[in-house]
RNA sequence: GGGCUGGUAGCUCAACUGGCAGAGCAGCGGACUUUUAAUCCGCGGGCUGUGGGUUCGAGUCCCACCCGGCCUACCA
């Protein structure tokens, strides 16, 4: 497929360009106000001019977003990091030489820089009357629909830069991103926490029901896998005698994709030594209310057609009640399969006759009162065959001292008062070794090493897991997790873009390039992205 | 994995029951010295996702495949 006449007239200008002397890349810009800075400095010194432009020159440099010819005028707009600025070029102060190398050579995506100075337009706005202008780099591909932009999914996700650079709102939810993640740092920080970094690859993966993904490691000659969760390594940290630790990095889980799961996705932990899930699930409140002040500024969110209220407290629920409130079934009464399967059929929750009785538990939980849970709620005490790695509750030991926090219909946070009892945790392990005999690939393998840990004591403790891409869905109010990841994870396209093929002709036009490598007979292979 | 649905110009989208593949924006040429999706005149631009098939004739119908989206399943 050739490159389009777009941009083949674009590689011929920077052909002529090149015959002139003029670099279309030069390594450098003497921008000396960014767009945003422009504008509100002219808005200070405009009293004082008198309806004169600003007598300061300044430089200002960006991507060249919009340009309507008038003739003997030109307006166009830039736009750097900061924002944009529309620049003014006249016939009169531009020179008619210049005014035509402008019209001729740059295009809509080129990236220019501009002295002059700043003026207010007869239409009122604050713009730069372009006394010089120089190409900071030449653009080969035209911007997409100027009105509409890009709007084809596939194509936001694979060449997510176009769609940056097009759509504001998209640019906007990664601001809110890392403003969230600054302020759960920031939380944590102020409250004695340790970072800590702990391994990716891992020669035994657990923490999770997932399963992983495997790779081989050439130098150990073993084969290792991306984390599912970082769990079993933090908590090893507690017995080594940190209080408070957390991370926040990538988990791994090699699983379906949906609205709600990316296969790679960031994932907080935290763990607390003395504390217990009552004292994480207040911790809980606070960080997410906190974060959503730092980076929103309000506790009050729209989700699809809801508003989500985040004023704490938020209302707690035992896991029993929801299940008795949704379903009418109590689970601690109804403790054989055959019973559960059959009433769980009778409300049309998709289970089989072989589904073991903690699974259509959870089941049921997803399937009628996860779906209720717009405003954020915490289920508490679950069943202990739901959770390998949570503490018993003393006076019921078939529940254990967990909490999940539901928001928007979504799972968002899960927490447990952390099982150190190592001869609890060893029979644990067994059932899930058991489960993985019967064929469960996400049952957890058996841990020694954690094992062994515990047995040199670990205190009380309490831990916590948020899915970080989830919160940032409710914070932008995106119903799909592939909107608050930059680069989501898709099927590679069979063809590639063509470009390895395409590009050789223009070879020629690498400065210092004299023998362009493009006649010899090298197989054409690239990345498809 | 299953169901539904989509893929047409650089971008956003049309094209009736199978009958000459179109528009807007972008591009190219021209006019215009304060515009704001500037305006006006003119002109190019297509492997209709890929490969087969049916037909006098396929963007349209059939089969297979590729890549998306939604739902579902899986994801404690």
């Amino acid at each position: 497929m050739p490159l389009n006449d777009q941009q083949q007239a674009r590689l011929e200008k920077i052909r002529e360009l090149r015959a002139q002397g003029v670099d279309p890349y030069p390594p450098r810009s003497s921008r000396t106000l960014a767009a945003a800075d422009a504008v509100t400095r002219f808005v200070e010194v405009e009293p004082h001019l008198g309806g004169q432009p600003d007598p300061e020159p300044v430089t200002v440099a960006g991507r060249v977003v919009s340009i309507r010819d008038m003739g003997g005028s030109v307006f166009s707009h830039i736009r750097d990091g900061s924002g944009s600025i529309q620049l003014f070029l006249r016939r009169d102060t531009l020179g008619a030489e210049q005014l035509a190398w402008f019209k001729r050579y740059v295009d809509l995506n080129d990236f220019v820089e501009a002295d002059g100075h700043l003026f207010r337009t007869r239409s009122g706005e604050i713009s730069l009357q372009v006394t010089a202008l120089r190409l900071l780099s030449k653009a080969i591909n035209p911007p997409p629909d100027k009105w509409h932009g890009l709007t084809d999914v596939e194509t936001r996700y694979r060449q997510r830069y176009v769609d940056l650079m097009t759509n504001p709102a998209t640019r906007q939810v990664f601001v809110t991103r890392a403003l969230v993640i600054r302020a759960i740092r920031r939380y944590l920080d102020e409250r004695g926490f340790l970072e800590v970094e702990t391994p990716t690859l891992q020669p035994v993966y657990g923490g999770a029901a997932a399963r992983p993904f495997t790779t081989y490691y050439h130098a150990l000659d073993q084969t290792f896998y991306l984390r599912i969760s970082d769990e079993l390594y933090l908590k090893r940290l507690i017995v080594g005698g940190y209080d408070r630790v957390y991370e926040i990095c990538k988990d791994f889980r090699n699983e379906g994709i949906d609205a709600r799961h990316n296969p790679e996705f960031t994932m907080l932990e935290f763990y607390v030594a003395y504390a217990d899930y009552y004292d994480i699930m207040k911790m809980c409140e606070e960080l997410i209310v906190f974060t959503a002040q730092e980076a929103l500024g309000t506790l009050l969110l729209s989700w699809g057609p809801h508003m989500i209220d985040l004023t704490p407290p938020w209302p707690r629920i035992s896991f029993r009640e929801a299940l008795l409130r949704y379903t009418g079934i109590d689970f601690l009464t109804v403790t054989d399969q055959p019973t559960l399967y059959r009433l769980a059929r009778e409300l049309g929750a998709d289970v089989r006759p072989d589904t073991v009785w903690p699974r259509i538990l959870d089941e049921l939980l997803k399937t009628f009162v996860r779906p209720e849970l717009i405003q954020p709620t915490f289920v508490y005490d679950y069943p202990v065959a739901l959770s390998p790695l949570a503490k018993r509750k003393p006076e019921d030991p078939r529940l254990v001292e967990r909490f999940q926090l539901f928001v928007g219909g979504l799972e968002l946070a899960n927490a447990y008062t952390e099982l150190n009892d190592p001869l609890d945790q060893f029979y644990r392990f067994l059932e899930q070794a058991r489960d993985r005999m019967r064929g469960d690939e996400e049952a957890m393998p058996i841990d020694e090493d954690y094992i062994n840990a515990l047995m040199y004591g670990m205190p009380p403790t309490g831990g916590f897991g948020l899915g970080i891409d989830r919160l940032i869905m409710l914070f932008t109010n995106r119903q799909t997790i592939r909107e608050v990841i930059l680069f989501p994870q898709l099927r590679s396209k069979p063809e590639p873009l063509g470009l390895t093929e395409d590009l050789q002709p223009y070879l020629d036009l690498v400065p210092g390039i004299h023998d362009p490598l493009a006649g010899e007979d090298f197989p054409v292979e690239a990345n498809s992205g």
